[in-house]
DNA sequence: CTGTTAGCGCATTCAC
DNA sequence: GTGAATGCGCTAACAG
């Protein structure tokens, strides 16, 4: 073995004094070797360190056993979640997992794809930025490997998708807050083009209008200073609110922050309902109830649905008709006390 | 194209009535090619939705273009956050990340090191789940790629690491306590084994023992119960503490429960700092003082480490002297309310 | 049970 | 400027 290089299966032939068919039988599970050439020819695998060029394997036609991921972020938690679910998955399937970042820029979701095609990655898990690209869609009919999206779908395209129900989960927040006997609920977004966001709208306004409530929504909040700005504007309007529905993490935190610096009694004044789980929702005073979702299991299933598309792909040949209708997975509310709901435990 | 199956570089070439190595040039960047040629295999490259196979260029001996991290799990913040910044580097180097997950079980550090050599990567960022792994050192001097560790080092070897300075900041926070007037300090470390906790424990352990205080070090916090154990029987304790210090993330946080249950005044009773930040310490109340990492900066320098190795080795062949030393970061305490320190802003 | 052979898709000589 | 030929490391027929 030449430094510098790692030793080929050839090599590993030659110093065994077999021909590489053999070796190759032997790293592919021994079947059809007698024990004594298998031992020698282990034995000189492990002397040398060789180990297979997945390369080569890859030309001969055979899968790469990687699967790419595109998310917005690795640094956010609910998709550093997803991502270890879908670590674990691959895993158990013997693949490996390449994960790529777009900070939720379209252009980068495209970019990622082809650059994970070029790899060669068996298939793809996508929480795509923009919900209504077409060209994600016909690039994702072009590439002939498995697509599946998670928490976002691409609308009009029959790329199956993984999401939470958050059309339901909004509206049973929203239902929740008015069953404590909130009259106001306002609703704050944060960024509301995403489809999870605008899903999550829906819920809200259906909610509030089948109670003949009034519909306030507020999509102005960004940060802290965005979320301060917004609701003193709230509590010092004519038609104060006794509740809030925040859409995302962020708002939450922020609307909580806010409601913490102004000593507003919560849920006595102004009860809140987040929408996604966080860690510490727990542990802040009053806890933050939310609607939580099932954040592992997004990557699971969404992981699961992909590969068990190269089983199909394997035997069909074609497409598999595994559903054309996203899997949708339950979100369910946590109660704690920022909603109204006594404290336990 | 043969359904199923992606175009190849000369069914693009027949396409365009041009030879193999005319579309190999306009793939690579379309040198000495006339304009029009160009452009004809440009369209069809496009037509056909061509992508260069990488695992052919990788037989050819180029660089897969991929780097490899091994982390305990992609779901705790700290090590996602690393990833978060390894992602944009390995990007800006044209390169992708594949990433496995051990849950600090040191066997998967070997299994991962062998599978992601075996698809070839250009190089290896490692939190090795055990400093003093001889296995992961001799295994990395075999393999002829460059490894960087990032967070902890693997002792008695010469592979370059990342890390922060875990004695320094538990030494400083430790400081900062005494110079709050606590006298009777407790460290909390959570489990203890790991190579960042122990430095962690040696920082506190010099401070202490400098100020000629008693140094108390409890290992038996895994979680809330043991947490709520470990701090009633200190309160009830003669040498009731007046200061804790916690040596990780989820330590901290079942002390501050704890704390916040058994309604003990933090920290007019008990000061706390904790090591290692979280997203919502400023919005606990009391706000909590921690030892704050610069976490992109470990991922970010670490993978900036790796590349650099990479031009290195094309240009020097064997291995580059760049330093033998660890590359430690500084980390700084962040004043909130727990330690004492006034509330700002 | 084992070896020989022929490509997989591409980059790279070297001629034209 | 361009093309034909060669081989990277490996697997999959086929022979033996």
């Amino acid at each position: 073995m030449k430094k510098g290089s790692l030793p080929t299966l050839s090599e590993v032939a030659r110093k065994a004094g077999v021909g590489n068919t053999t070796v190759s039988r032997v790293i592919n599970g021994g079947e059809r070797v007698s024990p004594e050439t298998l031992a020698r020819v282990q034995k000189v695998i492990a002397a040398l360190g060789y180990r297979p060029n997945q390369a080569a394997r890859v030309l001969k036609g055979h899968r790469t056993r990687t699967i790419g991921m595109i998310v917005p972020s690795l640094a956010d938690p609910f998709f550093s979640s997803c991502a270890e679910a879908v670590q674990a998955v691959a895993r158990a399937n013997d693949s490996l997992l390449i994960v790529t970042a777009t900070q939720n820029d379209p252009h980068k979701d495209l970019e990622n794809m082809k650059m994970l095609v070029s790899h060669r990655v068996d298939g793809l898990l996508i929480a795509p930025a923009n919900s209504k690209s077409d060209a994600i869609r016909d690039l994702a009919a072009r590439i002939s490997i498995p697509v599946v999206t998670l928490d976002r779908p691409i609308l009009n395209s029959t790329i199956p998708a993984v999401l939470t129900d958050n059309y339901q989960g909004a509206r049973c927040a929203t239902e929740h807050l008015i069953e404590h006997g909130c009259k106001r609920i306002v609703c704050l977004t944060g960024e509301s083009t995403l489809f999870t966001i605008q899903e999550r709208m829906r819920g809200y306004r259906a909610a509030v209008e089948e109670a003949g409530l009034t519909c306030t929504i507020n999509t102005s909040v960004k940060d802290y200073k965005s979320a301060e700005y917004a609701i003193e504007s709230l509590l010092a309007s004519a038609h104060q609110p006794d509740a809030l529905l925040t859409l995302k993490n962020s708002t939450t935190i922020f609307a909580f922050e806010v409601l913490q610096k102004l000593n507003i009694p919560v849920p006595q004044q102004l009860a809140l309902i987040g929408f996604d789980d966080f860690e510490l929702a727990t542990t802040l005073r009053p806890a933050v109830s939310v609607i939580q979702q099932p954040v592992e299991d997004i990557g699971r299933v969404a992981a699961e649905l992909l590969f068990e598309r190269f089983e199909d792909g394997a035997r069909a040949g074609t497409k598999s008709r595994s559903g054309k209708r996203p899997v949708t997975l339950e979100n369910c509310l946590v109660r704690r006390s920022s909603c109204g709901c006594p404290a336990h435990s």
